[in-house]
RNA sequence: UCCACAGUAGCUCAAUGGCAGAGCAAUCGGCUGUUAACCGAUGGGUUCUAGGUUCGAGUCCUAGCUGUGGAGCCA
């Protein structure tokens, strides 16, 4: 009798009988001998079917399979350390092949493809063995983080993603109609979670967010997934403290769940085990200065023109690559100018040109991964700053109200995940770390 | 929105202004250890679109469309 076996659990079956429910990944023909690769989504293994050792009917099946073909396949399992797969060094002796279905000529071939080929095809990509290999690690980013914040005690409070008008800058928002009424995809669940701290302690949200940004770069979609923290009587040195424990306890389980994985996409895996705390931490003035020095030290004056930087500014992403370069660890970057942040972030006291917040950059060019600040508590100074931002004040009225009653220090970060999956997996563009990319340009499958 | 580059067989790409080509995939044949197998054969084209220059345009020019990379944008 054969066991239906998952293939990522093959090891444990050597010398035994088993059932294979998968589809062929690659074929090898050598006439009477067929290496067939059949994946079933938990791995990948070769099964082989001898002329031989097949009745007439079935090899004449297995020597035809056109690549993605659904099949069944009953075997032995031997160790042979000349077979690949996902693990590799175990191989099925094919002893019966159900052919569920032939596959059409299927379009993605083992050869080479371009990105727009692959993207229109994105529903069948996902079958390719490095796709398959990054949304295991982002899945297992995703628990990572949530399991991270539980264990610190923080509790999942779902926010909304319609949204009322938020009435200001509307035109990065998608706009929906609400029954008559205007209203706009969630940019953000910060807001709802200031509310949400209030009443539950710590608290963080996860999911999808929105940005009608006509951004055209490796870093942007227009549909991300974000974990948002908040908690009350949190300061911007505890919360970098924290969020650089969730980076590193992140990376650890991917190192220890993904082997396999990392070394099917060629992670240098080296640059993973460095991510140990404490995380480099350097001030926004700091910051500009050694990018001053960078400029100096610049010659190409197209890069050096990219560099440009003055007091006050905030940074773009050759700024944050060239910063996140001088460490082999994430970097904090904290108190930025006031007038380039949010309304909401708590000034530095004696130094109100400058703010409690804090962005955390990722090594190897991969800039801002985190974002966050302490958050105003002053309900006057709060109204303040709307006023001077010039925001309309009704739309933030329930916000200010937070304010009035019991309000506390607190703080809060997002953490973007697909530039996390990008940076951990090491990949060039974040459109591979979400199974369908919404992109300026690309709204298909 | 701006800058740069690209668009040729199902896919990845070649072709000095002068016969439209290769590899992979497909189909057929060969091979008992392949790792993107290999070897032989066969079929496969609106060269992104519209106009223009030229004896002749895949190639040069103009406009547009699409994509890629980057910048800006990213409270």
């Amino acid at each position: 009798m054969s066991v239906y076996v998952n293939i990522s659990d093959i090891a444990q079956y050597v010398d035994q009988s088993v059932e294979i429910r998968g589809w062929v990944y690659n074929r090898t023909d050598k006439g009477k001998l067929q290496f067939i690769q059949v994946r079933d989504g938990s791995g990948i293994v070769q099964c082989v079917a001898f002329k031989k050792e097949l009745d007439e009917v079935q090899f004449d099946i297995a020597s035809k399979l056109t690549q993605e073909s659904s099949v069944v396949i009953r075997g032995s399992v031997r160790a042979d350390s000349r077979a690949p797969g996902v693990p590799s060094g175990f191989e099925v002796g094919i002893q019966s092949l159900e052919l569920l279905q032939k596959a059409e000529e299927y379009p993605i071939t083992p050869k080479e493809h371009g990105t727009e080929f692959l993207m229109d095809n994105r529903h069948l990509w996902l079958r390719s063995s490095r796709q398959w290999a990054i949304l295991r690690i982002r899945a297992t980013i995703e628990r990572s983080l949530r399991d991270f914040m539980d264990s610190q005690g923080y509790l999942l409070v779902d926010t909304p993603i319609i949204t009322p008008a938020a009435g200001e800058n509307t035109t990065t928002l998608f706009e929906i109609d609400f029954h008559g009424e205007r209203a706009f995809l969630a940019q953000t669940g910060q807001l709802y979670n200031e509310a949400n701290m209030m009443a539950f302690g710590k608290v963080y949200c996860f999911g999808p967010t929105f940005r009608a940004e006509k951004s055209k770069t490796r870093r942007h979609l227009q549909e991300f997934w974000m974990m948002e923290p908040e908690a009350a009587h949190l300061s911007l040195e505890d919360m970098m403290t924290l969020e650089e424990q969730m980076i590193s306890f992140v990376v650890g389980r991917v190192l220890e769940n993904h082997p396999h994985e990392l070394a099917l996409i060629e992670r240098d895996v080296a640059r993973l085990e460095a991510i140990k705390t404490p995380f480099a931490r350097i001030s926004y003035d700091e910051a500009v200065e050694r990018l001053k020095q960078v400029y100096d030290k610049t010659e190409d004056p197209e890069q050096k023109d990219l560099l440009k930087i003055e007091w006050g500014e905030d940074f773009g992403s050759p700024h944050e690559t060239a910063l996140a370069e001088m460490f082999d660890r994430p970097l904090f970057v904290y108190h930025y100018p006031t007038a380039v942040k949010a309304f909401y972030m708590q000034p530095v006291e004696g130094r109100p040109e400058v703010c409690r917040s804090v962005d955390l950059l990722a090594p190897e060019g991969y800039g801002e991964i985190t974002g966050g600040s302490e958050r105003i508590y002053d309900p006057t100074l709060l109204e303040e700053r709307i006023k001077t931002m010039a925001l309309p004040r009704e739309a933030y009225q329930w916000y200010i109200d937070l304010r009035r009653f019991g309000s506390v220090p607190h703080a809060g970060f997002g953490i973007g995940l697909e530039r996390t999956v990008a940076w951990m997996c090491g990949l060039p563009h974040v459109r591979e770390t979400i199974p369908y990319a919404r992109m300026l340009s690309r709204n298909y499958p």
